[in-house]
DNA sequence: GCCATTGTTGACCAAACGGTCAGGGCCATA
DNA sequence: TATGGCCCTGACCGTTTGGTCAACAATGGC
């Protein structure tokens, strides 16, 4: 049973055209453009099919109804940023874990613009599909890093400072480079913040925050 | 004509019912709170009507097209935003202005967080409906104070830094306690920031941004 | 070659949408 | 009370939408 189906998935995974795993990839990254583009009220899965180059009926084979591949979008977002969660670390040097965490959430918003405007999106819809996400998680997340910032202060490396005021500067300012992307280009003489343009101001946003937190 | 009309207009602002001034008054709110939460998209002219407590046609009858109205919503809160803007003035002590211009975005965070997360809607769309506004209003006012800020730099009394780099930090940290308030609630346990806590985040985020910039 | 499973798709449907319109109500002036 | 200018709205319309379905490949095990 498993042999032949891991066999058959193998088979699958060859060089040919279409296939489970590759029109998943592809309706799944269709999908993510569009509803960052339109929200999900404004996406269409007509579009979402067009710019899959499949048609319409093909998606709901997969994703049976606009809300499942919807929630499937946001599974996706939701668990690449995890992993650059975890580079907040609980090192003895709240200088280095916080540039650390800071870099990563800037690469993340250079290289993964969409998936921070989705979250965005959703979050002032009232989050409907990722409530229990934020109770568990990432309450989680903050209840434990929050610890590690107020053990900081404790040990006088750090400046008094609510860590959730701390996070949420750090997250609206790293994520604003992804969500208002297109006011950042219009303000940079309608061009995107070049590579160097954007290492820099990653650097100067580092900086800034630690002078504001550093003992 | 003038005195006709004008005193037609202040017969009409009694205690009557109706009338063009509360009607266009009670479809933006609506609008507003609509666009807020669904986007332009999934904002209905029906649900805003109704929300108005009007006939849908009734809310054709002041704002012809969908479009209109929204475009209608998006200038009451430009117009909103460019009065709390001028509170960043042109004063000798960066302390005290920056303090007032951040105290003053949070304020409008807490009481209009509705128009900020229109504007972000608006801005994750590509902004179609304000790239002209971006392009000459807020441009003027970034050439206009960043010259201020790099006037505080060059008088040792800022650290260096892009003044772009310093305003970014700004608007995301304050407006992300009105676009993220639904995210800040649920790490809040469930309940709205109180005003106490609200006030004591402006005064940490003005206090950690300002440690971050002075020299 | 046969069959079961999986994948594919054009055609279709009911619901919801933005917008229209004709007909009527209201009120100040004459 | 007749007139003209706003204001109001139920009923309607064409289009778009998410979703369905029946018919039809394609594949792999036997």
């Amino acid at each position: 049973m498993v042999t032949a189906q891991a066999a058959r998935e193998k088979a699958r995974t060859g060089a040919r055209r279409g296939g489970r795993e590759e029109n998943e990839r592809l309706i799944l990254e269709a999908a993510e453009a569009v509803f960052a583009e339109l929200g999900f009220k404004g996406a269409t899965t007509g579009a979402i099919a067009e710019r899959a180059g499949l048609p319409k009926a093909n998606v709901h084979y997969y994703f049976p109804s606009k809300d499942d591949l919807y929630r499937a979008v946001m599974a996706r977002v939701l668990d690449r940023w995890l992993a650059a969660a975890s580079s907040l670390d609980d090192s003895d040097d709240p200088k280095d874990a916080l540039t650390r965490y800071i870099a990563a959430k800037m690469e993340l918003s250079r290289a993964m613009p969409l998936g921070s405007r989705i979250f965005a999106s959703e979050i002032m819809r009232g989050a409907p599909a990722i409530t229990d996400h934020l109770e568990t998680t990432l309450a989680d997340w903050v209840a434990r890093r929050g610890a590690i910032v107020r053990r900081w202060i404790a040990e006088g490396k750090l400046a008094p400072v609510d860590p959730k005021v701390l996070f949420y500067m750090i997250w609206a300012t790293t994520q604003h480079y992804a969500d208002f992307a297109r006011q950042i280009e219009v303000l940079n003489g309608g061009r995107p913040l070049s590579d160097e343009q954007f290492a820099e101001a990653t650097r100067q946003v580092a900086r800034t925050i630690l002078r504001g937190v550093l003992a």
